[in-house]
RNA sequence: GCGCCGGUGGUCUAGUGGUAGGACAUGAGCUUCCCAAGCUCAUAGCCCGGGUUCAACUCCCGGCCGGCGCACCA
């Protein structure tokens, strides 16, 4: 076993006993045996999905000016006709009849034939051209001719409606469900670029083997974006990341050996011209701000850029956000240009207009050559060609006006030639005024798995350390992010205190606060408990509480403890999830608490 | 999908051809004036199906699930 093997084990399998055990994740349907590829987030896993999830909202929707929609998990089969995901989606598997080996059907033709696209041939075709070609099995050599290409299509289908119904298919994701709506999310932005759509939903793909816990899962979470820009025009606001540090992993320093990772602001990666695209610059940029506030160790943590041949036909420049998991670098994110190849393609399938109309700052006017032709002259004259013979005028007219100049015009129509008088063409050289024009908007897709992304935040904050001698193991989630922000305890559950303390608990809910109330067993067992699960702060109310109705507030990675007024205590609490103060600021403000021995009341 | 390894309370694990023991966790109580302490009691388990056998958690076959490797990951 290699070092990171052991690594990987070892991390992973602490992470899954913790996240069993503390809810934040398992696997769904134990009781029926369990079917891979499926994850019950549990009570703290989903409170941690969630704010994940707002964070994340008020990041790429809410700052960045955005729309946030939510689309259907299942769509027609139309729309994946028209995305690419039904051929594209599909792998064309051989298995090798000697060795059991599977392989790409359709990459073993490329490289064998030089036959281009082979993905879009039909399964008849691909056996056929093994057969002609007497293509072997790359493994172990044995010919392949005679064994059947089985089709997997990673996409759930489903059908629609009773009896045979609609063939449907859940989206393999998020963003075909606002590629597809796009002239009306147009109209609602008034028509004007450039404008985002986001969406944060469940997305499906039918994986041929799910592994490592919620990394590689059949239903996950994406949240994506998709910006639409006009390609001439609009440009993001650079000035506002140029001075974001990032690390950089571009194609070059992937090829060679032992090259390190580049280490460069946005601002300068756009200028060298190691991120091609500004756009992507600038999310790039975004993103690397918001990993840092929702608690990713940016020392695990880099984008990487696609190779040329990873990366989607569609993409000119691809970058992946990639997180260091148990000594493998895991895709957390993907950032693409994708240029206008989802709205062309939803066009040309839907007979619909996938443009936003871009007025010119002046109208724009042009002489334009046309025709009107005398039809009552041309009908008589040449009978059923009259019409095709009028598409011709109007073709030359545009291409060459000069054919206009004599007695007569001469054009071509299936091969024989017709003249025509000039005055029977209504031929004119028109002033035409443009306002403006159709443009296809390119895209700019930022788009993020959450499962992952929570994986991540849990493994990067995972420690280990000794409190009075004694191990204890906790979450430094970002306060933000933890499933609880605070935990509310009587030091006893006597004298008054429970009532105090639960008073207090529910006092803390009404003003917005997530909190658990624990009174069971001492209290270092109900500190520890709540480490388990990264709550960040927690209160306990103590005899002197009654006295002086202040409470000690806990740190949960220093372990310090602060005495705080009851009156002050949640607003301060807000101030500490929010990131308006650190918990270091307090001890200066507060009376620090210091127990041991020599302290303890007699 | 292929190969190797595995599956015992919530978690981690011991063990056997005659249906199971521990630790931690959890609950109740005692104790305890700030960091998993102690004591008592309680709850809770052999992945599923078939076969062999008088008898299967144990042996065999298949499935499901998990880990790893291969393949795959638009």
């Amino acid at each position: 076993m290699s070092d990171s093997e052991r690594e990987s084990d070892s991390e992973g399998r602490t992470l899954s006993e913790l996240a069993k055990r503390r809810g934040f994740f398992f696997p769904s349907n134990g009781v029926y045996g369990g079917v891979a590829g499926f994850y019950t987030y549990g009570p703290e896993g989903a409170a941690l999905k969630r704010h994940l999830e707002d964070a994340w909202r008020d990041r790429f929707t809410v700052k960045e000016g955005n729309q946030e929609i939510e689309a259907p998990t299942i769509m027609p089969e139309a729309v994946f006709e028209a995305s690419g995901h039904l051929d594209g989606f599909d792998d064309m598997l051989v298995e090798c009849a000697d060795c059991g080996e599977s392989h790409r059907a359709d990459h073993l033709i490329e490289d064998n034939t030089g036959i281009e696209d082979a993905e879009a041939l039909p399964i008849q075709e691909v056996e056929e051209l093994i057969r002609e070609h007497e293509l072997v099995c790359p493994s172990c050599g044995a010919a392949l001719a005679g064994e059947p290409v089985e089709e997997f299509n990673l996409m759930f289908e489903t059908t629609i409606g009773p009896g045979s119904g609609q063939q449907g298919y859940m989206r393999p994701e998020t963003a075909q469900g606002i590629f597809v709506e796009f002239p009306q999310l147009a109209e609602y932005a008034r028509n004007q670029l450039p404008f985002g759509v986001t969406q944060i939903g469940p997305a499906y793909r039918n994986e041929i083997s799910p592994r490592k816990g919620v990394i590689r899962v059949r239903e996950f979470t994406q949240a994506e974006l998709e910006q639409f820009v006009n390609p001439e025009r609009d440009e993001p606001d650079l000035s506002r990341v140029s001075d974001v540090e990032v690390t950089l992993y571009p194609i070059e320093n992937q090829r060679e050996e032992g090259r390190e990772y580049l280490t460069t602001t946005i601002g300068e990666a756009v200028e060298e011209g190691t991120i091609a695209s500004e756009w992507v610059a600038y999310y790039l940029g975004i993103a690397q701000e918001w990993y840092e506030r929702v608690g990713v160790d940016m020392d695990r943590f880099r984008f990487r850029q696609h190779l040329p041949g990873e990366r989607a036909h569609y993409a000119s420049d691809c970058w992946d956000a990639e997180s260091e998991l148990g000594g493998d670098w895991v895709e957390i994110a993907g950032f693409a240009y994708r240029g206008d190849y989802d709205l062309s393609k939803h066009a040309d399938h839907a007979d619909e207009e996938f443009t936003v109309f871009e007025q010119y700052d002046e109208p724009i006017t042009t002489e334009r050559a046309t025709v009107d032709p005398d039809m009552s002259y041309l009908g008589p004259e040449f009978g059923g060609t009259a019409g095709e013979i009028a598409d011709a005028l109007e073709t030359l007219a545009e291409r060459d006006r000069a054919a206009f100049g004599g007695e007569t015009v001469a054009v071509e129509v299936a091969g024989e030639s017709h003249e025509i008088p000039i005055e029977k063409t209504g031929f004119s050289i028109e002033e035409v005024t443009e306002s403006g024009e159709h443009v296809t908007p390119h895209v700019v897709e930022p788009s993020f798995g959450v499962g992952r992304t929570l994986y991540t935040l849990l493994a990067h904050a995972y420690r280990e350390d000794e409190v009075d001698g004694e191990e204890r193991s906790y979450l430094s989630l970002a306060p933000e992010m933890a499933p609880t922000t605070v935990g509310v305890f009587p030091l006893m559950d006597r004298d008054g205190l429970g009532e105090r303390a639960r008073r207090l608990a529910s006092d803390l809910r009404e003003s917005g606060l997530e909190v658990a109330y624990d009174d069971s067993g001492n209290i270092g067992r109900r500190y520890r408990r709540q480490d388990e699960v990264g709550t960040p702060f927690c209160v306990t109310v103590d005899y002197e509480t009654a006295e002086s109705e202040t409470v000690t507030v806990r740190d949960r990675d220093s372990t310090a403890q602060v005495r705080v007024p009851i009156t002050e205590l949640s607003d301060v609490l807000a101030a500490l999830r929010d990131g308006g103060r650190a918990f270091g600021s307090l001890v200066d403000e507060y009376e620090e608490l210091s127990v041991g021995p020599e302290n303890a009341p007699e």
